[in-house]
RNA sequence: GCGCCUGUAGCUCAGAUGGAUAGAGCGACAGCCUCCGGAGCUGUAGGCCGGGCGUUCGAGUCGCCCCAGGCGCACCA
């Protein structure tokens, strides 16, 4: 009856004593209608219906804040849709199929990955797993340029090292790729192709070793992804923007709506017209494009492919790009906000308390491969996702390693595979039925009432939304925390009750708490893109 | 100089849409296994949420100004 342009909310109380869903509707009114807010609340309060199955209390506390608490009755009996809809659970429709893509990693096969890139694959992995949860039909993409200034580059090097072999006393380009895996590669190109680059004209040679070198270098970001679990669906060459005239075409249409113009031998985006701070080159007096007329190109085929949603990944060190490519889009017609870019920022390696220093040229390079073999895929996706995007991550070495509580990753799986343990003990007393969707439907669910199972039992039903809200707002360390809270409530249930007992009814409605909360520690994991191991 | 990110316990970090008494892990200290997995659990200590001003019933959260750190600011990608 009160329309003050106010929406009634309802949110979860951070404090357990004020209930489980909590309005402050009352408050919001209170200045409008100009009375006491806790008066408003009373009004509100009297006019309601309430259910005594399923709402145990209704109370104004505070400043006029309405506390609903609802009886354990009504949460115990969800547990059944845990189990009912089993490694679905957690799944919804409301993406409504929205074609969606989400594109990350993007490095061009100069080298091998970096731990950087790792967070990367990490963060995009998981991204479009949750897109996927929420409903959306996710395509995973795999941007990259192999010509240009740095892959020419690549290629005179392996070419370099490759003569090398022959006559140590060629000469490395200058600002050439020191890394020793050029030299392995120039091995690989010895043992294939034997001397036969030697002889051949220095232009032709050039342009096998970069082939090759390409070759080889995506063999091997492939096979690192596939370690840590990341398929593209999608490697889209940014040459074929090039060949099939996309590029051209969006600098016809810039001049066309006045928004490019030629300046000192090159051609200008004209970004102040699109709100920008300053006018930028697009085509460089050599005639080559800067990287940002491919960006806006690519991004045009987005929309041109009829993707609805757009999610890029990029380290901090892309955030000037994004402007431009941004008010390119919009320029050409499109509509902006169907692209969210996620920015990552940066990663520090902490080993014995020391940074270890990282960097391209020098010999300490870490890369992705080696982090994987020294802490395992698993630790590697965990830690890369426990913290939030925009934070800058430490990622400790000796934790990661360590096999013990202390390690976050082990303490989330310790919790799945005891209860697998568990279950299987329940099973070897002949204790449960072999089809567990039957069985809960005759298991009285209302047996569980002690504070540590109700607690158990209404953070697992938490999962949806935490999946919807980590899906929405693209941050997936919402719901490796979340992971982490299941598993210590798991952890404090079993401390102090047992799961097999001498009362069957008991044993049941525990057996059923166990699979409901190894479901969702499967279901969160599988999202995370980490095992769920039955033993460990 | 300009833009973006960050600043919360000794350390590493959570705190979505402003809510009631600020959380976790590690580290420190003190405890808990005749019993389904101790890779577990319980307790203690530890905070002017970088600083200031504002917005409002209410700010770690929003706005402005400082301070500190990171990343950018090309006719490199």
């Amino acid at each position: 009856k009160y329309d003050a342009g106010i929406r009634l909310t309802f949110e979860k109380p951070r404090l357990e004593a004020h209930g489980d869903i909590t309005t402050n509707i009352a408050l919001l009114l209170a200045k409008s209608l100009g009375k006491n807010p806790r008066a408003v609340a009373q009004e509100i309060v009297s006019a309601m219906k309430i259910e005594p199955e399923s709402v145990a209390k209704v109370e104004i506390a505070g400043p006029g804040f309405i506390n609903f608490r609802f009886t354990e009755r009504f949460f115990v009996q969800q547990l059944s849709t845990i189990l009912t809809q089993g490694l679905d659970f957690g799944r919804s429709t409301i993406g409504r199929g929205k074609k969606s893509q989400v594109e990350f990693v993007s490095a061009n096969p100069t080298g091998p990955l970096s731990v950087g890139h790792g967070r990367q694959a990490a963060i995009g992995d998981t991204i479009a797993n949750l897109l996927e949860w929420t409903g959306h039909d996710v395509t995973r993409e795999y941007y990259y340029n192999n010509a240009g200034r740095q892959m020419r580059l690549l290629a005179e090097s392996t070419y370099a090292r490759y003569r090398q072999l022959f006559d140590p006393s060629f000469p490395f380009p200058e600002d050439g790729y020191q890394g020793e895996y050029i030299k392995a590669i120039a091995e690989r190109l010895r043992a294939d192709k034997g001397d036969s680059l030697y002889k051949s004209e220095k232009d032709e040679a050039i342009r096998l070793c970069q082939s090759a070198a390409e070759e080889i270098l995506f063999e091997s970001i492939k096979n690192v992804l596939a370690r840590m679990g990341v398929i593209f669906d999608v490697f889209y060459n940014e040459d074929s923007l090039y060949t099939s005239g996309k590029i051209q075409e969006v600098v016809s249409e810039f001049r066309a709506k006045g928004l490019a113009y030629d300046k000192d031998g090159a051609v200008w985006l004209k970004a102040t017209a699109l709100g920008l701070e300053q006018d930028r080159v697009i085509v460089k007096s050599t005639g080559e494009p800067t990287y940002r007329l491919p960006d806006i190109a690519y991004h045009r085929e987005k929309f041109r492919r009829g993707f609805e949603l757009v999610v890029d990944i990029f380290g901090a060190d892309h955030i000037a790009t994004i402007p431009d490519v941004l008010a390119g889009i919009k320029a050409l017609g499109y509509d902006a906000e169907k692209v969210r870019v996620v920015i990552h920022q940066f990663v520090t390696l902490m080993r014995d308390g020391q940074q270890v220093k990282m960097s391209k040229r020098a010999a300490n390079f870490v890369t992705l491969d080696e982090l994987i073999d020294e802490v395992g895929p698993d630790a590697v996706r965990f830690f890369f996702l426990m913290r939030s995007v925009s934070s800058h991550l430490e990622f400790d070495l000796n934790l990661a390693k360590e096999q013990s509580e202390k390690n976050p990753v082990y303490y989330v799986q310790y919790a799945h595979a005891r209860i697998a343990s568990i279950l299987r003990f329940a099973e070897g007393e002949g204790l449960l039925a072999p089809s567990p969707g039957v069985d809960h439907l005759r298991t009285d669910l209302s047996l569980l009432k002690h504070p540590e199972e109700i607690a158990l039992v209404k953070l697992l039903l938490d999962f949806p939304e935490t999946i919807e809200s980590a899906s929405f707002g693209y941050e997936p360390q919402r719901l490796t925390n979340y992971l982490h809270e299941v598993a210590t409530a798991f952890h404090k249930f079993y401390h102090e009750h047992r799961v097999v007992t001498e009362q069957r009814e008991v044993t049941a409605a525990r057996v059923a708490l166990c699979r409901a909360s190894k479901i969702v520690l499967a279901n969160g994991c599988k999202i995370l893109g980490i095992s769920a191991p039955e033993r460990m």
